[in-house]
DNA sequence: AGAATTTGTCTATTGATATAGGCAACTATA
DNA sequence: TATAGTTGCCTATATCAATAGACAAATTCT
């Protein structure tokens, strides 16, 4: 649908190697390649993107360096990494049985927590007063050691107080939740935009400036349509896709 | 939550100017700025983003030139355009019902139909034989005659032949299906990924180069669970989010 | 009227990006 | 062992991107 041929564009503020390299990561997000195959020669990635081969070089050596290909002197360039993970999204959408069978371990990892007020947004998600505590954790999810989602979450602090304590043991928000007595819960809504990453982003997800990322606004309810929890999750767009379950 | 004040990245082969462009774009969408409302002073901007003056005017001309932003000579810059379109996405998502209540006129026009072998993935969606004819519609979704959506679409051509007609004259998918004796259908799945756009995305959505578009890929079924149809659809990210509905 | 603020324009300089050509180094294969 | 194919590296040149400073032009406020 999208191969590898598409156009470029000059003058635009993106770099033609930059915009050289989205592609072949694309493609390679695609399937279009198999793990350890070889890309085409420069020469001919130069002449089918109508550039010069050292633009081409540039790009390659961009991915290169971020773990993506392996170039070989006398052989090849090689493709290193794998496609997307596809990262399902519904009524019950949960981090750890979402990627089972994708991946073979993986967790959310803690990066801070704080107690702050809520802002207009936050309370009205949480049905809460503007200006009441809200407890906000900051977290990377993991999947075989590669991050795979950025979040920024609030709970009512008043009825979730210590839950950073518990994520910070479980790794799991279901596993944190089920301490203040939720057993089940639903995504009662979720937003979906995309962006070019932020300088957090790019630390958090491991990411070469430039990279695209899908944003996902989210509100989580119990089974009595309580909220609970309202979150706002980065995902790279070049290693993540996201699906959206019918029924469930 | 990613306001005007995130940092900016050197040498990543995206200029400044096009980074700063992209934040207040998302700035604008995210409805930090009223409409008609004064961006700060340049001098202002420059000071937060870290550059020189002149990389802030570059990033305005860009977004004057695409007709986000209107400078006036000793008065300041101001912003034309509005929030987002939020088109919700769910087992009932239809075009013309999904953006009631946010533009007065929407409608899809047909830019081209042509019938050819199913691929694979394709014949997959469609349950049907890998070559088996099917027909393609090319297809952009407008509303208040601005693009929000580029749409490619494929149904078998055995059981809907002449359906591209029925799509000219109606300007409805809802429409032409139902002349095919299908009075209600649901989406059956969708994958949801995003890439910068191509050239083609650019001139059919009316985008500025280095711009990111949402794919959704999805399938539409009959109640029954008959798939009908397989599409995917690009949206530009700086004007359109999706929403997920919950239950519907 | 005058001062302050803000956008518009000009010149100049530096570093990154892209093109061009040539040749070395390495690998695979005939 | 040649030979073809491929990546690696060098020089050189032109254009784009970004910084710097100065001043003009238009608007707003005192």
């Amino acid at each position: 649908m999208t191969g590898l041929a598409s156009s470029i564009e000059r003058r635009n503020g993106v770099s033609l190697w930059r915009q050289i390299a989205d592609r072949i990561l694309q493609a390679i997000a695609n399937g279009d390649f198999a793990q350890n195959a070889a890309l085409p020669p420069e020469i001919v990635l130069a002449e089918r993107y109508g550039v010069n081969r050292h633009t081409v070089r540039s790009a390659i050596a961009a991915l290169v360096q971020e773990g993506v290909l392996k170039a070989e002197q006398g052989r090849g360039t090689f493709v290193l990494s794998r496609k997307r993970l596809s990262y399902p999204i519904g009524a019950r959408t949960r981090f750890s049985t979402g990627l089972q069978g994708q991946t073979s371990e993986r967790h959310i990892a803690l990066l801070s927590s704080s107690t702050e007020p809520a802002s207009r947004r936050i309370a009205e998600a949480l049905g809460i007063a503007k200006g009441a505590a809200v407890i906000r954790l900051e977290t990377r999810g993991e999947a075989d050691g590669h991050a795979v989602s950025r979040a920024t979450t609030w709970f009512d602090a008043k009825r979730f107080a210590g839950i950073e304590a518990a994520m910070a043991e479980t790794g799991s928000i279901t596993a944190s939740l089920k301490r203040f007595g939720i057993i089940d819960y639903l995504r009662h809504s979720t937003v979906l935009s995309a962006r070019h990453a932020d300088a957090d982003d790019l630390a958090a997800l491991d990411l070469q400036p430039g990279a695209i990322v899908l944003v996902t606004i989210a509100v989580n309810v119990t089974l009595d349509g309580e909220p609970i929890q309202f979150a706002e999750s980065r995902f790279p767009a070049e290693r993540v896709e996201l699906r959206l379950s019918a029924g469930d």
